[in-house]
DNA sequence: AATGGTCAAGTCAGC
DNA sequence: GCTGACTTGACCATT
């Protein structure tokens, strides 16, 4: 099992998803952007190795407005090299790597518009990571999408336009239950017709589920991945106290990550901590799978 | 230098 | 019909 965190470390002070507005986009401006996120993303991942944690979500900034229409810059020639450097690092340091497209990536949309949008983001992730010359083990995970009024139409609607889809997007391509829509029911259904792992978010399947249990659920998830997809992937959070339910913790409650580790035992998987202290988060939920208690932080009556 | 409104993008629940 | 949450930071205009 390889422990990490998505896209941001609150303690090495730089970040690898820096951006800019529209309004503001020049050639020159995005070049700057770019190598300063390679910049810092390679400072995160070295400070990631010397910490233990061997997984890692990239931001989806790292080229910011990369599947924008005004994007008419050619930041694949321009950053082939350092693209290629940090493949290499990342490959010999035997790093996971993810990507999560946010919320308007929609691939089931109604509306044709955002559809082509969603493929031209797709894409742009697809060619990161290809540019970095990561196997098809390096992920993007995405969402079913929305509902629209009719689910059994959406989901056909996301099973056709897969089929669809370039298979440089195909190779990479995972979907990933989320809390309100498509719970893992669905995933596994879709996984079934059509052949994409499924990512298996136990926090979502706790906050959204007809109450499947938490081993079998990872176990059946896990089933959806084949070799050459690497280990399944695993993203594990746990509930803000007294915040709206599904809310994301600020700390790792060691207790709930514990448990957690016990109850998808003997089962392994790459497991992301969408805890919002991030790295803090990792390096405790690495003290625990590890059993080294000096990494646990935040300790008892510490928690909010 | 500090601040706070706003940022490419969609969906859906709640008023 | 409109607003806010999602999740969250950080850009950048303004003071």
């Amino acid at each position: 099992m390889r422990i990490g965190y998505p896209c941001i470390n609150r303690s090495i002070g730089c970040s690898a998803s820096r951006t800019f507005r529209l309004a503001s986009y020049s050639e020159a401006r995005l070049c700057e952007a770019v190598n300063q996120n390679i910049d810092c993303l390679t400072r995160i991942l070295a400070y990631n190795i010397r910490e233990g944690l061997l997984f890692f979500r990239i931001s989806s900034d790292m080229i910011p407005f990369a599947s924008h229409p005004l994007c008419a810059a050619d930041w694949q020639g321009t950053f082939r090299g350092r693209l290629s450097a940090l493949g290499t690092f990342i490959r010999n340091y035997r790093i996971r790597i993810s990507m999560h497209p946010d919320q308007f990536i929609l691939l089931n949309a109604r509306d044709e518009d955002v559809y082509n949008r969603s493929v031209a983001e797709l894409a742009y992730h697809a060619e990161l990571l290809d540019l970095m010359g990561l196997s098809a083990t390096a992920k993007i995970q995405l969402h079913v999408g929305g509902i629209y009024g009719d689910r059994e139409e959406s989901i056909k609607r996301f099973l056709e336009r897969y089929g669809r889809l370039d298979e440089t997007i195909v190779r990479r391509l995972v979907i990933e239950n989320d809390d309100s829509r498509y719970p893992l029911a669905d995933c596994l259904r879709i996984s079934r017709e059509c052949g994409v792992p499924v990512l298996f978010d136990s926090f979502h399947h706790a906050v959204f589920s007809s109450g499947e249990g938490l081993h079998d659920s990872a176990l059946s998830a896990a089933d959806t991945w084949s070799s050459g997809d690497g280990l399944p992937m695993v993203d594990y959070s746990s509930q803000y106290p007294s915040g709206r339910p599904g809310k994301h913790a600020e700390h790792l409650d060691p207790d709930d990550f514990a448990r957690f580790l016990a109850e998808t035992a003997p089962l392994d998987f790459d497991c992301m901590l969408e805890i919002k202290d991030k790295e803090s988060a990792a390096r405790s939920a690495l003290g625990i799978a590890t059993g080294d208690p000096r990494l646990v932080t935040g300790l008892k009556g510490q928690r909010e």
